[in-house]
DNA sequence: CCTACCGATCGGTAGG
DNA sequence: CCTACCGATCGGTAGG
């Protein structure tokens, strides 16, 4: 769990390879060569390749979870809550030290084991949201006709932030977590429209 | 343009394993193996490895741009429009024939030429979605503070779906269609809530 | 479409 | 941490 200096620059330089050409399309060699150094010298360091992956996703799972019960142990309410859960999302996927863009994409090359523990970790993690959004809906704040499925677009807007975002833009994780979570909870109509009456043509698109 | 069968059967092959495993995950033997063929045998058909996601890519980029251009050719209201852009994109995306996964995901690993040609395509079609959410905006019926933050929270939340969806299941793209509409349009908030009065303290999370 | 092969590169190890 | 190497596999080709 303590890792040399050595070993975290090693996983730092991973991360970043895989990140980009993604772990399949990353060799030992590619690694080696952001630190200047051979290719069996990494062996000195870690065991196998699939294990430098399981860190990098292990760690980032970790700080997902931990973050969400921390958002999840304090009383608020539904809409508060899940602004809180929404920001801590974006919060780990925007670090530039937790390369979440590998634990969302890559973990499909770790072993059988070891993918059945990050399925069951993300089954977990969307329970948290599962909750918030089926108290709010209990208390009448809410009005979802399918939770699941509102979980499931909710996170998938979310994780689309690390393909765009760059550290240093103008926009800090924070805000966007303030302009996503009043896209979930309001959309875009205005209140007026949204309010029910003056919509020419029922909802405008027959549903639910 | 016109293809063999033998060459259709290479790309299915090609784009089911590409879409599962990644591009740099996936070997020509792999694809052979699909095929009952040889490794070798494969280039009678083709010329490159690259040349196959190539054409998996193109493929799936001309439906999203002329789903899109025949969405848009027809005069309706922003609301009609965007839930055509929306049906249109999951339609796509949950085709079986198209592994737009592919498209979405593997990009990278085309030659830079052919790189820019796709994020040229895909600067194109947000641009839809853009003058959609614009029209609506300059029309009253929507209220955006940053289009294209609300642009890319949709399209991510679009893009999620091909990772959950299995055909045959019990939502058809038509219905999630439906669901996602009104989820980017109205939220979650319950319309009383929404229109404005009766919160307890302001919006729950000072935004915007 | 197969057999047989090319040079290059892969993850990983031995021995220092 | 390096040199030197292992067997396996890679994308692709020649010649039939």
């Amino acid at each position: 769990m303590v890792h040399s200096d050595r070993r975290r620059q090693i996983e730092a330089a991973a991360g970043r390879l895989f990140s980009r050409r993604g772990y399949a399309g990353t060799s030992m060699r590619d690694i080696a060569r952001e630190l200047d150094l051979q290719g069996g010298s990494l062996y000195a360091h870690i065991a196998s390749k699939e294990d430098l992956l399981w860190e990098l996703i292990e760690e980032a799972g970790r700080r997902f979870l931990d973050g969400a019960a921390g958002v999840l142990a304090v009383p608020a309410d539904p809409s508060e809550r899940l602004h809180g859960l929404i920001r801590n999302h974006l919060e780990v996927v925007t670090d530039p030290d937790l390369f979440a863009a590998v634990f969302l994409e890559e973990w499909k090359f770790l072993s059988e084991e070891r993918r059945a523990e990050v399925l069951q970790l993300r089954d977990d993690y969307e329970w948290g949201f599962v909750q918030v959004l089926t108290e709010g809906a209990a208390a009448g704040t809410f009005e979802i006709p399918d939770v699941g499925l509102a979980v499931r677009y909710l996170l998938s807007a979310l994780n689309g932030v690390p393909v765009w975002y760059r550290p240093g833009g103008s926009l800090e994780p924070a805000t966007i977590a303030d302009h996503y979570t009043d896209l979930f909870l309001s959309g875009i109509l205005t209140p007026a429209v949204a309010a029910g009456e003056s919509m020419h043509e029922g909802a405008g698109h027959g549903t639910v």
